[in-house]
DNA sequence: GCCGTTTTCGGCCCGACTGTTTTCAGTCG
């Protein structure tokens, strides 16, 4: 079993267990335990099965050493398959359910025997579970409202759709007068892919009159909590978002709390104890003998991690995958921004299936103040995405030269392509063809569903192609819709590096394409990445700015980024890629 | 089930809100 998949089985044992009404102490070391795995590499799981060493790891013990060498070597684990046996399946749906938790569940299971959503909803219904002591009409009519709405409730949103709500209600907040500070937290805050739900935080002394905007939204279909200090509202795109106020001093704690991740929270507060400090979203309190006489003041987040000694942590790196440790040894390494970016080669016309004419997307380029702008449209073998052939090829290369001799636009076009990367590998345009452009993209467009030795040797085929400047989209992926096809990426990753093949960051808010949980490491091997947008009209070309986010999370800095580069750099790199 | 300059037992982060209660349990983050 690979590392992930234990991890999932870890993380499933301690569902299960809730489900049974188990210590709740047990139940997190099994998610400490899946959490721990998440962390380390998959070789180094290897050599800590085989050494018998897993215990050495922090939040691995006894029995979970045994249980994950176990799932390692056989794939299978008796222990999860008896409670598997106990608990019927439909309990662990029921968990989605807002408002539900082990507890109730276990109730419900336990007097009325429900066993699946469908029996809660008829059991909602009838009014039996208005009955059960501790539930009453309120409840049952949340279970019947959740059970309804459970598709579009548990549905993430791309960041990029979020971000754009959040950005309304952030400034609306700001115009309050009895608002003095407020910050969008959360997921969106630390930059994920996709996000569950919004955080807004807010520095107040009268909050109630912050309340009441924040629930009298137009866009609010239904306020599912409301208090003093805090609300809750699911928009009518079914995106949900909590409004928290907090006194000014707090304001900080507050926004670093519900920013998270939670693994950075935990994180965080291990290291305040060890300090004698109790960190919570209200701020320190001292904790243990060995707490200092005053709390540190803090009134910003900088603050707040100076005091515990670590330089600033960026939002993005907040996941609790090494950004402390880093921290601690000195400021974190200064991240790609927006205003870095000075170019990009992954972008369409309509000459395949853009929507805008070469011109008009170097206008939009030119707007952005972008030195130069790739243009890769399809290769012949997208037929469906009106793909070039070798002839219309030669003609937009022969455009992109007059327009650049033009001088009509300070941004210098490259002329490129996306070309397919046909299902065995080889490339759907010859070498003649390619070496009268600037650069090329390699992309897989067919064949998703090839095993993964045959798509990882596919891919690496053409990134052994003399001529393959960068790969494109390298999983396919498009979040919330599609997986990405089954790909070695360690493999890939390796042959880009070996080849000086440039692994394209696909910008677009559906893909985000390599992952950002790669680019860590790969960019500390030297693998360069291109922040590519793959515009399909000029609004397209903002999509950067999702790659950015993507990046820092990424840890990638400017230097790691070949769209930073000057135009002088780029043309230098690209005609010494030309003479290999 | 894990962990240990409180070291092999006794803790493990904790507060707001809701709906149910009549002083609080469950859920959520």
């Amino acid at each position: 079993m690979t590392k992930n998949e234990i991890a999932d089985a870890l993380g499933e044992i301690a569902i299960l267990l809730e489900l049974k009404g188990e210590n709740p102490f047990k139940i997190r070391a099994y998610q400490t335990g899946a959490r721990a795995l998440e962390a380390i590499e998959e070789s180094e799981l290897s050599r800590l099965v085989e050494a018998g060493e897993l215990r050495s790891v922090k939040g691995i013990g006894e029995a979970l050493a045994a249980k994950i060498t176990d799932l390692r070597i056989t794939g299978r684990l008796g222990f999860l398959e008896n409670l598997r046996a106990t608990v019927p399946a439909g309990l662990v749906e029921m968990l989605q359910i807002p408002g539900l938790g082990p507890k109730k569940i276990l109730a419900l299971h336990g007097k009325l025997g429900i066993t699946d959503i469908a029996a809660l909803a008829a059991a909602c219904t009838d009014g039996r579970v208005a009955g059960l002591a501790g539930f009453g009409e309120k409840t049952q009519e949340k279970i019947l409202a959740g059970i309804r709405n459970r598709e579009a409730y548990a549905k993430r949103h791309l960041w990029w759709e979020a971000a754009e709500v959040a950005a309304q209600i952030v400034t609306g907040l700001r115009a309050l007068p009895q608002v003095r500070r407020c910050e969008a937290a959360g997921s969106l805050r630390r930059g994920l892919e996709t996000v569950g739900d919004l955080d807004f935080i807010v520095a107040a002394e009268d909050s109630a009159p912050v309340v009441a905007w924040f629930i009298a939204q137009p866009s609010v279909q239904e306020v599912t909590a409301q208090g003093g200090t805090k609300a809750s509202v699911r928009f009518t795109s079914g995106l949900q978002a909590d409004l928290r106020i907090v006194p000014e001093q707090q304001f900080a704690f507050a926004l670093h709390h519900f920013t998270g991740s939670k693994q950075h929270n935990v994180e965080m507060r291990q290291r305040a104890l060890a300090r004698g400090l109790s960190l919570s979203e209200w701020g320190f309190s001292p904790a243990g003998p060995d707490a200092p006489a005053s709390m540190p003041a803090v009134s910003g987040e900088g603050e707040l991690f100076a005091a515990l000694g670590l330089a600033f942590i960026p939002p993005e790196l907040r996941e609790g995958l090494g950004e402390i440790e880093a921290a601690e040894r000195g400021p974190l390494p200064r991240l790609i921004e927006a205003g870095d970016i000075r170019g990009a080669f992954h972008n369409h016309t309509n000459a395949s299936d853009g929507g805008n004419t070469l011109a008009e997307m170097t206008a939009a380029a030119e707007a952005l103040g972008w030195e130069y702008l790739g243009i890769a449209d399809h290769s012949k073998a997208s037929f469906q995405a009106n793909g070039l052939d070798e002839a219309r090829l030669r003609r937009q290369i022969a455009e992109i030269r007059t327009l650049n001799a033009s001088g009509r636009f300070r941004t210098k076009v490259f002329a490129g392509v996306e070309c397919d990367i046909l299902s065995d590998g080889r490339l759907d345009l010859d070498d003649d063809m390619l070496g009268e452009l600037d650069y090329v993209v390699a992309s897989v467009h067919n064949a998703f569903a090839q095993e993964e030795p045959v798509m990882t040797a596919r891919i690496i085929r053409a990134i052994e192609h003399p001529r393959v400047t960068m790969l494109g989209h390298a999983t396919g992926r498009l979040l919330l819709r599609r997986e990405g096809y089954h790909v070695d990426l360690g493999r890939v990753i390796d042959a880009a590096i070996a080849h000086g093949v440039v692994i394209e960051l696909n910008a677009s808010p559906w893909r985000l394409d390599l992952d950002w949980r790669h680019w860590r490491k790969a960019a500390a091997r030297g693998l360069l990445c291109a922040i590519n947008p793959d515009a399909h009209e000029t609004a397209g070309l903002g999509h950067v700015g999702a790659g950015v986010n993507a990046a820092r999370k990424g840890w990638l800095e400017p230097r790691h980024v070949i769209t930073t580069w000057p135009l002088s750099k780029v043309e230098r790199w690209l005609s010494d890629l030309k003479r290999r």
